[in-house]
DNA sequence: TTGTACGCGTTATCAG
DNA sequence: CTGATAACGCGTACAA
């Protein structure tokens, strides 16, 4: 058994309550008397018994964080991560892991009913719906929470993201600029909000561009490790295959490039390839892929402030909607068409 | 509020105890009374407050995971993190986690004291020294501990970590085969045993081969994200610069190769590059990265299961080292002399 | 300024 | 088989 506030309490000889109101820095408390509680404190190696203070005060001083089962394959997701990290301990918060339920949010309901956090952050990107199961499950309980790299549509529930659309415009601007025509789109239909604007400012570019939509040039590449890679290869089989590719993100990207080197294509002569996210590996690889870069730190950073509001206002702040930049590099800086 | 156990005693007229009972399945209860319990538990959306079990329970099925403040910026330790969260999800724990502190241990003695966690799990590598006055505040508490990735000379201290002796080996073997007598290798002297253990393997294969050891070939690479390119600069400065590198781990590797690229080197020609761990960028980088296979995600599990052992039966299991595999790659594949 | 008494939600013990 | 009672460790109106 630990050193609790009542040995204290028996050691000073004062009164389980007077030297609880001494370490939490009542003010009716006498100077002397303080200062005697807290010598004794230091001397017994008193810590507060964080279970029970939080059973008393009702919360816990401790953050929920959700994420998909392969998040930590994700660059992305670790990008996310690392801010929610570094807030939280800014904050002097803990984070809790959940991993996100495959399909019953019953576990979900659990955390929240349990009042083991003070909130939640929901980090985006799971299997289609998941996640929206996810949001109107907790949309029913009192837990305040954000979602964090994934726009929502459904009102009152503040999200982070980035401009996907954006984005992407500026890309396939860049692409259109080259003089490319046959523009492809590696898509992610798992992660449904922001594929589904990706893909919409891919498919209004073209339109702006008078360059008709081809459903040959989408391929899917789903939420696996390198699975950009078959999906490439699907798209490399064409008759007429693209010269230019976006991804739905640098990994994707990434294996992307892979596949079309192993076919002894060249980067980005042969074909261009880009992606979304600026993560750490597409500055690593060769060559070096054209990306959309976002604030993932500032993100994660965000997400935890704005959860943080809510946890003491109760109010839900607004979401907030990151701009993106275009990074050009290697894979399709050379191509002039 | 959410609904307490003592909501459900009320609605079906029975004692909160008896409800209790009802609950966690004891068999002293009627068959019918655990139905009727049970059925009022759905309506009511009953779930128990898991502070109040705890505090009652004197344990939190929740384990700690303590790591250096730029975990997520490495592949390796995620590889950990990754082991670890499976096995607590398999196990029904859940995490807290917990950056290292920096300088003061005495967070850790608060998070010990504080019954907050079942146990620990100290994922290795930390500026020097850190790591070891963590282990010894440890030591005085009776929080159960793990070391993960890191061996620790401290008898009685349970760690899990790679064969580093072995790994080294298979690679100086490599090279040494290969012809390379100037080989060098890029340390990090911050992450003490690891790099204790990988140096030493070094400088006994050349002692093996009678090749003299040179200070000049060994070049520090800290942990900040990009080291291993200043390190390699450095290398590459020297008159004679070595023929091979062995890198601490794969990112200082990727980074070394990015450096000698873009002195115009030709790898694995004019110079070699391997690493340590096979992280998933060592396969996606020009060239491919020759390293050493350490099974991360194994060992994170692993830590957990041992923790789970010390946390259940109070003793302490013996540690694991994990034996290592050399993956040959482009980086140093086609060099002949 | 200090102490008393109670409650947070749960579980364990012991009568009945 | 069921129920009253205490206890886990802490915080806080209220009384003294």
């Amino acid at each position: 058994m630990s050193v609790s506030i009542k040995d204290i309490s028996k050691h000073v000889g004062l009164s389980v309550s007077t030297v609880s109101k001494a370490l939490n820095g009542y003010s009716d408390i006498a100077a002397e008397t303080r200062e005697t509680v807290l010598k004794a404190t230091e001397k017994l190696g008193y810590h507060p018994n964080t279970t029970a203070r939080n059973l008393r005060r009702q919360r816990s001083e401790k953050i929920g964080v959700v994420y998909p089962a392969h998040a930590f394959e994700s660059e992305i997701m670790m990008g996310f991560f690392r801010g929610v990290v570094l807030a939280a301990e800014e904050h002097g918060y803990n984070l809790t892991l959940y991993t996100a339920p495959a399909a019953d949010s019953e576990a979900l309901r659990q955390i929240c009913r349990s009042r083991e956090v003070d909130g939640m952050i929901l980090i985006g990107t799971s299997l289609a719906g998941v996640l929206q199961a996810s949001i109107k499950l907790l949309q029913g309980e009192k837990t305040p929470f954000v979602v964090l790299g994934h726009p929502v549509s459904t009102k009152k529930v503040p999200f982070i993201a980035s401009d996907n659309e954006a984005g992407v415009q500026s890309l396939m601007k860049h692409f259109l600029q080259q003089g490319h025509k046959r523009i492809a789109y590696l898509a992610r239909s798992d992660d449904s909000e922001n594929n589904a604007a990706r893909f919409n400012a891919y498919k209004q570019s073209l339109k702006k561009a008078k360059i008709p939509f081809r459903a040959e040039y989408v391929v899917e590449a789903p939420f696996t490790p390198y699975s950009g890679i078959a999906a490439m290869k699907k798209l490399l089989e064409h008759p007429k295959p693209p010269t230019a590719v976006v991804a739905f993100n640098d990994h994707v990207a990434i294996d992307a490039c892979r596949a079309a080197l192993e076919r002894g294509l060249k980067i980005p002569e042969d074909i261009a390839v880009a992606g979304y996210g600026n993560i750490p590996s597409s500055l690593i690889t060769t060559p070096t892929v054209t990306t959309v870069a976002v604030p993932l730190r500032e993100m994660g950073e965000t997400a935890f402030a704005t959860l943080l509001k809510m946890i003491e206002t109760g109010k839900a702040p607004a979401s907030k909607i990151f701009s993106t930049k275009l990074v050009v590099r290697a894979s399709t800086l050379e191509a002039t068409y």
